[in-house]
RNA sequence: CGGGCUGUGGUGUAACGGUAGCACGAGACGUUUGGGACGUUUUAGUCCGAGUUCAAAUCUCGGCAGCCCGACCA
């Protein structure tokens, strides 16, 4: 299909212009390109594709715990947003607000939801009665809208895609715990899936939700050693419970504020999975991902044997299918350089090499996308072959950015050499009381979260 | 939001204030096909709006958009 052809262009070098190399990489593989509308884009289905795989996964997540799918309004009266004092504080500068609608001025204007904790809440308030309402888990797949200064397709775009969860408890300590949770759901996505080590800890006051208690995060490192914040679960006490009136009768019959989280992740996660995987060659995307984990190329010298080569190549993709991994049969008539090329870019994790030779030696040619390894398998070992190539992909990518994760954190015992690691790229892991935090803003880098163990990584971020 | 740079076919580029040209791509036909094929041919462009000028891609102003730096960014 026409559509898989992408752009030809050659990739800038990450040595060269890495922000050049990210855009590059996003435009050969077809991922997304800039709207018309300013910090906007437009996901093209490859990049969809890879979007709709992040849902599925952490859907199935989410229902494992007992959250439910719903779906509120894009419009939230304004009034909401103010509810909440610190909330509207961090909010109010970055929101859309509609003010004019059918023909005339808004008597109420609406702001465009930057995220739905006020909408959320306002209903959550009439849902919950009783003790026995509690928890309630909530879950919505949607778009938000922050106005953004400085936009970057995928990492900060004016308009995200992104699942909010909120959450309602009776105690503290079950909302606390289940802001863990979820934390924890995330970082094994994260991981697992996406195969990109994080870091996971606590947001200081300042780099915390505004209108939360606490923000638990998750921090990735790109290949240029900046920090990304890939999904955030907020323990949201009893603020939003409080501005909303959300009680509930405790078995005791006496009113009760409910305690509460919220928690996201969103299509930055996408950019983070470019910047830590992919190389100078164009996007490289872990099998647990990839729309589509394995390209044909059928290879012929003559229409005889084009019939012979695409007929065999249908057969082993009908297996392949069986064998639930998505598979592609690259029919067109360019060169094999070229489509090598061509699918290499877009990240297919694994390529099969068929023609003449290996028909009538009843094998195929596999070529790793992550080492460029070639390996020639019998075809009625094919199946196997496969899954242990995906599976020895996934980890080799998780395993090449836990090499490079964890040989660029360095531990710093004073300011000094906690600006000299930020300064060549690195984190930085320092104990807390050590920090200066005039110093850090300085040199641009940030308090990124705090661990378990009390020290805290300092980095640039995106 | 401040500072710098930029905006020409789909992409990358060229044109002194004076005929918008080239390459790649895309389409057609043919020859090809084990790492980015070749020939013939067709196609398509000055971001938007004002101004200066006999004449604007080029100069000026405004807008919109992009990139970089900063501030900001749960």
């Amino acid at each position: 299909m026409k559509t898989d052809k992408t752009e030809n262009k050659k990739i800038t070098p990450r040595s060269e212009d890495f922000s050049q190399w990210y855009l590059d990489v996003i435009q050969a593989a077809g991922l997304a390109e800039h709207a018309p509308v300013k910090g906007c884009m437009i996901i093209k289905p490859n990049g969809y594709a890879i979007w709709e795989n992040i849902q599925a996964n952490l859907d199935a997540e989410f229902k494992k715990k007992g959250v439910r799918n719903a779906y509120f309004p894009l419009l939230i009266p304004e009034k909401f947003l103010r509810k909440e004092a610190q909330h509207v504080k961090g909010f109010a500068p970055e929101v859309a607000v509609v003010t004019h609608a059918g023909g005339k001025k808004l008597e109420e204007p609406y702001v465009i939801r930057p995220t739905s904790e006020t909408i959320i809440n306002d209903s959550f308030a009439k849902w919950i009665q009783s003790h026995r309402d509690l928890p309630l888990l909530i879950n919505q797949w949607c778009n938000v809208v922050r106005w953004e200064l400085r936009p970057r397709l995928f990492l900060r775009t004016t308009e995200f895609l992104w699942q909010e969860g909120h959450t309602a408890h009776a105690t503290e300590a079950e909302a606390d715990d289940f802001a863990n949770q979820m934390l924890e759901v995330y970082k094994n996505f994260v991981q697992d899936i996406l195969a990109i080590p994080v870091y996971a800890g606590l947001k200081t006051e300042s780099e915390k939700f505004a209108g939360a208690d606490k923000t638990y995060t998750i921090e990735a490192m790109t290949q240029d050693g900046k920090a990304l914040q890939m999904a955030t679960s907020h323990n949201l006490g009893q603020n939003f419970a409080k501005a909303f009136d959300i009680q509930y009768m405790d078995e005791n019959n006496s009113p009760q504020y409910v305690w509460q989280t919220s928690w996201g992740l969103s299509t930055r996660t996408i950019g983070g999975m470019i910047m830590v995987h992919s190389d100078d060659t164009g996007l490289i995307l872990p099998p647990r991902i990839a729309p589509l984990k394995v390209i044909i190329i059928p290879i012929w010298k003559n229409d005889a044997e084009k019939d012979s080569v695409i007929g065999q190549a249908g057969k082993l993709a009908e297996g392949i299918k069986e064998a639930n991994i998505s598979v592609k049969v690259d029919e067109t008539d360019g060169r094999p350089g070229e489509k090598y090329f061509n699918w290499e870019r877009q990240g297919v994790p694994l390529r099969i090499e068929l023609g003449p030779k290996e028909i009538s030696d009843s094998s195929a040619v596999l070529v790793r996308r992550d080492t460029g390894a070639k390996e020639t398998v019998k075809t009625d070992s094919l199946i196997k072959a496969l899954a242990a190539a995906l599976d020895s992909i996934q980890s080799n990518l998780l395993e090449r950015a836990r090499l490079y994760f964890d040989s660029n954190t360095i531990d710093a015992d004073n300011m000094a050499d906690l600006k000299k690691a930020i300064g060549s790229g690195n984190f930085a892991r320092m104990k807390r009381d050590l920090l200066d935090e005039k110093e850090i803003k300085e040199i641009s880098a940030t308090v990124r979260c705090v661990l378990a163990d009390g020290n805290v990584i300092v980095a640039k971020a995106y």
